[in-house]
DNA sequence: CCAAGTCATCGATTCCTATCGATATAGTAC
DNA sequence: GTACTATATCGATAGGAATCGATGACTTGG
């Protein structure tokens, strides 16, 4: 996991609102092949429901996918794109750890008031 | 909070690093004004640290700064810049919130696995 | 094999950003 | 006020990135 990359990824608002409209899954895609409770789309739902270029959805995406935010699986003909969600949770963890004493965590509590 | 924004600033390999090193607070500050226990630092404790120019730092700080990630205050003719722990730890929460459901934290659990 | 649909890739353009050196600003000390 | 130090700001440059239209690659269905 590289956490900048992950961070660079969704630091653009466009990517940013693909990634959410992908995590949130609320909207179901046109894809026959993504059953109605998944969190999935292709690239046509995305176009859709985002103004830009097809090219530009598929742009972003890869990205998303270079970061391992985000998983690619051939069905038929579509691509059903979905939230990596075992890299997601590592994120969370990673971002929550983030404290301003590594070992925060090991000790419960911040720690770092003043010495007095 | 805009978290794009956040996410921006941390998605850049040498602001992050200047974040971590903020935030870490590990290394004392040249600055006498910034007690041994403080986690804060001037510029010229990012010159010294990292290979960047100093109004390259300046540049990044700025950018932290603007995201409200880290704060600045005047110390004599220092700038002792902190992390703004308050808005960083509502990123963390809000991170830690971004989920398949968005109100998966009142349910206590996922509840997206396959309907059957 | 051909047609249609989905999507990635290419090429071009425009804008953004990281970086630097140089300069300006603003405190402190004398 | 002058000198010094710390830092922001400016201007320039080079590289990156967002976006688009066009094209090519791949899959499915006739």
């Amino acid at each position: 996991m590289d956490p900048v990359a992950i961070f660079k990824a969704l630091g653009q608002p466009q990517r940013y609102a693909l990634f959410l409209d992908l995590l949130k899954g609320e909207e179901a895609s046109c894809c026959a092949e993504v059953s109605p409770g998944e969190a999935a789309c292709c690239v046509i739902d995305f176009t859709q429901r985002h103004h830009l270029a097809q090219s530009t959805i598929s742009h972003h995406l890869q990205v998303l996918v270079d970061a391992e935010l985000v998983t690619v699986e051939r069905r038929g003909t579509y691509r059903v794109y979905a939230v990596n969600q075992p890299l997601w949770e590592s994120f969370q963890r990673y971002v929550a750890g983030l404290s301003p004493c590594a070992d925060a965590e090991h000790r419960g509590a911040v720690g770092r008031v003043s010495p007095a």
